[in-house]
RNA sequence: GCCCCUGUGGCGGAACCGGUAGACGCGGCGGACUCAAAAUCCGCUGCCCUUGCGGGCGUGGGAGUUCAAGUCUCCCCGGGGGCACCA
């Protein structure tokens, strides 16, 4: 084939690339004579390489971005990098590579990675987090946070990653497991410094209200890890003692069936005791132990120390209830105690029936008998959770469960034992890190005057670049000198806080700094980011639902009480992107070559003895079995998983720009499967999308009509041919905007590959053919040009166009065009499909009964049976009923 | 265990406010071009009965509301995700 008749993606598709970067088409700057769009992806970690998950991010930012550059709004659309992270420290300890060589050699190296993507980026606000100019001005924060009373030191157990040897926050715990590492996490004792995110728990959680352009799953896991709950808060009076335990209960109407008070292992009142009752203190290392390791998740075993005090319950004169040390009450929520109502809650019937304690019912369903109920359910080792009203509780007998709640609080309050309150289930955040590659903290410890922030003007406090990786630990603990400084108050020989703060920080307010990214004596400049922000369009991964998203609206809030802007959301819009995945393939090693991790592919290899095989190294035989191409081996084809290394399904960016290109690459992305779902990369689909490249091109290089110049204006009557394709452009102008609104690319794209097969199946002889085909096909490379930019710029020039799409605006539509001249009525009798009929839009039920009777098989069912009813939904069905 | 989402041809998916189920694509089958192949183009492609005309069935299963249900309600089953001693 002549190379001028196929379509040349690698040399468009530079050259597009070069004429947007010497044009500079994406640098922006504000504007307030046009309306702004700010669009964000999440920007990547530099691991080196670029990978599936990031071009589809990346292409769904893209399109969001250009087709509203098209629209007319002044689009920020920047890249950074977020540069601090263990992986860089762990490449040092094992290549000996300096973290920041290693990161700013992986920065470069991706930035040449995504540049063949032909990204819509104004690159001149690129940074990344680990560069002082970027970091001073969160020391700046860390330091305003601390006067603001929103950073704070405290003693606290934490959790430990013994892999990393670093301390987690509870949202980097999965399953008792380190997030990145894996290993099960321990509970240590430490100092740490805190942000208190828990200031803001009943904002953010009102704000999760507004968010209406974010998924409903993300705003409901925000909602359940904020965990609001209302209840009581009183206080027990402890037998023989001057001090009480508060608690803490959502049941305050279950108050008459108490049967123990339970405390937990950390409570003052359980380290009181320990420290002259040798037997608590064992049971104290004992809870300790278990932690929150997996063996003791895995055991659950509720149990309890009866410390032999008594506390007075406070309706029940003369009544005491035993006080417990229990493994399952933790320190950190409510007040660090409870008392047990084991018939109805679970938990606590569980620890009644193991110790024996008393089961009183003290609700029963409003249509049971009383009695009875309470009598079974004292039995009984379920306990109920139900509605009802309140039974042998005294004052409270015969009220609804909800208005109970309210008598028992009233009551605890007219006694001064309490009050209502609400608690939340989320905690501060733990910023501390044991780690050299972060931000510093900006802190002196003085010994005497104690934790002195280093002043601004000293600011920023830089990373040691020498540092020594082969001691096990933190480096900058290890380091000779850095450290060793004086105090800012006293002068006198101090030591630098060597905890470096944990990497959320950093993206928790990179989106502002985008606005003004190169500004030197302040974070953000006010007029900047008071345009830019929020973000619109905030598209991303679900991994972060709760992590990034929560701590980033949190900042954003303290941000803004500190004085740096003026919002309290940061992102407007999110978009959560659905995974990549891939066919995994394996071969059986029979212990001749090395097998790759836990390769057990269900039905097929047994462990160890097989190898996971990359999908470029396999290859389809003509009757359909897989083998791999180097030694011809059997491969056997696993189930579709997410693309990972450990499993080597993944499938190279840059090996597919380069060999189908971007656009390609691009338009696979966006077909087929909508965009938050998770979606299967085959070679048979990029080679799909390649070739509607080609039908595209071909459909405007080697057109079947005279399509005349551009601007030749579309007659008012065309023949019905012509006229309908018309419409058709117009339909697809209202539906492809639509749809890109609303993230339905694949859908968009249907709509456009319907438009382009109408074009090639307009009959050459139709008279006009040629004007409305022309119509037609720029319509399609305009709507298109936000998903596959490059070939829609090279067939726009085709057509003759001198300004490039970049700079035109998107097509507007005629809503008169929108209908079709003749609409497709259905005809149903008695509610089944019966056939099809042409009425002109709009026919009243007459017409439409006249053209739908007139159908043959209309008559074969309807015959000369009277008409009972007509159901006409006009222009779309009618309902005949005899 | 609790909460949320989801189930449509061989496959990915479309279907607006309850109104022609299967758009668009992948795959498959048949044909054209070719010495042949690739590429490209054209046609067919939910299932069952039927030579055809046509008819019946069909959106995980079962009921219900309605002239009309993939769409709404209830129950059940399967898949995915989140939280998990939170008092």
């Amino acid at each position: 084939m002549a190379s001028e008749d196929s379509y040349s993606f690698r040399e468009v598709e530079a050259r597009w690339q070069a004429l947007w970067a010497d044009r500079n088409a994406f640098a922006v700057s504000e504007d307030t004579s046009r309306p702004k769009y700010y669009v964000l992806e999440m920007f990547p970690y530099p691991s080196g390489r670029i990978h599936m998950g990031h071009v589809r991010n990346y292409t769904l930012g893209d399109v969001v971005a250009r087709f509203r550059r098209a629209q007319g709004y002044n689009v920020l659309h920047p890249m950074g990098w977020d540069a601090f992270g263990l992986p860089a420290e762990n490449a040092a300890i094992e290549r000996g590579v300096h973290p920041a060589v290693w990161t700013r050699k992986n920065v470069a190296d991706m930035r040449e990675q995504f540049r063949p993507m032909g990204l819509s980026i104004d690159w001149s606000r690129e940074f990344a987090t680990c560069d002082p100019e970027y970091y001073k001005h969160e020391q700046k924060m860390f330091l305003d946070f601390l006067k603001a009373g929103l950073a704070y030191r405290k003693e606290s157990w934490v959790n430990w990653d013994p892999v990393d040897l670093c301390v987690l926050a509870n949202e980097q715990v999965v399953d008792g497991k380190g997030w990145r590492s894996g290993a099960p996490v321990e509970r240590r004792r430490l100092d740490q410094w805190f942000l208190r995110i828990t200031r803001y728990a009943e904002d953010l959680l009102q704000g999760i209200e507004e968010l209406e352009r974010w998924p409903d799953k993300v705003r409901l896991m925000q909602t359940n890890w904020i965990g609001r709950s209302v209840g009581a808060q009183f206080r027990f009076a402890i037998e023989g003692r001057e001090d009480g335990i508060d608690v803490f209960t959502t049941r305050p109407d279950t108050l008459f069936g108490a049967s123990f008070c339970a405390i937990s292992a950390n409570h003052p009142l359980a380290e009181d005791l320990a420290r002259t009752n040798p037997s608590v203190r064992e049971f104290i290392t004992e809870c300790g132990r278990m932690g929150t390791s997996e063996a003791d998740i895995e055991s659950a075993e509720k149990k309890g120390f009866d410390t032999g005090l008594r506390v007075f319950h406070p309706f029940v004169e003369g009544v005491t209830l035993p006080v417990y040390i229990a493994n399952f009450v933790l320190m950190d929520y409510g007040t660090g105690a409870l008392f047990g109502c084991p018939a109805h809650d679970q938990r606590d019937m569980e620890f009644a029936r193991k110790y024996g304690l008393p089961v009183k019912a003290v609700v029963a369903p409003k249509d049971q008998d009383a009695q009875a109920f309470a009598a079974a359910l004292e039995a009984s080792d379920e306990a109920y959770t139900g509605d009802g009203v309140a039974i042998n509780s005294g004052f409270l007998d015969g009220l609804p469960v909800a208005e109970a709640k309210a008598a028992a609080i009233d009551r605890l309050r007219e006694l001064g034992a309490g009050d209502g309150v609400v608690q939340y289930r989320l905690r501060d955040w733990g910023v501390s890190r044991q780690r050299y590659w972060g931000c510093p903290i900006p802190i002196v410890k003085c010994d005497c005057c104690g934790m002195v922030p280093v002043p601004e003007d000293q600011l920023p406090v830089e990373l040691p670049e020498d540092v020594d990786f082969s001691v096990h630990g933190n480096p900058l603990e290890h380091h000779p000198t850095w450290k060793h400084t004086t105090c800012p108050e006293c002068g006198k020989p101090a030591l630098r806080e060597t905890d470096t703060l944990d990497t959320f920080f950093e993206s928790s307010w990179y989106f502002a700094r985008f606005c003004s990214p190169h500004a030197s004596d302040r974070a953000f400049d006010r007029t900047a980011v008071d345009y830019w922000l929020p973000v619109d369009q905030y598209v991303g991964g679900v991994e972060h639902a709760v992590l990034h998203l929560l701590y980033s609206r949190f900042f954003t809030r303290a941000l803004r009480d500190c004085g740096y802007l003026g919002v309290a959301e940061p992102f407007d819009g999110l978009f959560t992107q659905g995974m990549i995945c891939h066919e995994t393939y394996e071969v059986e090693t029979n212990g001749e070559e090395p097998a790759t991790e836990a390769a057990t592919t269900e039905g097929a290899a047994t462990e160890g003895s097989s190898k996971w095989v990359y999908p470029e190294d396999v290859e389809q035989r003509p009757d359909g079995s897989l083998i791999r191409r180097t030694d011809g081996k059997p491969v056997i084809r696993g189930r579709s998983i997410k693309m990972s290394k450990s499993k080597n399904n993944t499938v190279d960016p840059n090996g597919i720009l380069e060999s189908h290109g971007a656009d390609a690459a691009r338009l696979f992305m966006l077909s087929d499967v909508p965009p938050e779902r998770d979606m299967d990369w085959s070679a048979a689909g990029i080679d799909g999308a390649s070739r509607y490249l080609g039908r595209l091109w071909r459909l405007a290089s080697h057109p079947a009509f005279d399509l005349g110049a551009p601007g030749t204006p579309v007659p008012d009557t065309l023949s019905p041919a012509a006229e309908a394709l018309r419409r058709q452009t117009h339909r697809t102008m209202a539906g492809v905007t639509a749809d890109l609104e609303k993230f339905r690319f694949n859908s968009a794209v249907a709509r456009i590959r319907e438009l382009t097969n109408a074009i090639a199946s307009l009959d050459p002889a139709t008279p006009d053919g040629g004007v409305v085909a022309r119509f037609a096909l720029e319509t399609a490379v305009r709507l298109f040009a936000p998903m596959i930019p490059h070939i829609a710029e090279e067939v726009w020039a085709t057509l003759g166009h001198d300004t490039p799409l970049v700079f035109s605006p998107w097509p507007v539509w005629d809503e008169a065009y929108l209908q079709e001249e003749t609409v497709q009525l259905a005809v149903q009798v008695n509610g089944k499909m019966r056939g099809t009929v042409g009425v002109p839009p709009g026919s009243d039920q007459d017409t439409a009964l006249a053209a739908a009777l007139a159908l043959p098989t209309v008559q074969a069912q309807v015959g000369d049976k009277p008409l009972r009813k007509v159901i006409l939904v006009p222009d779309r069905i009618i309902n005949v009923i005899v």
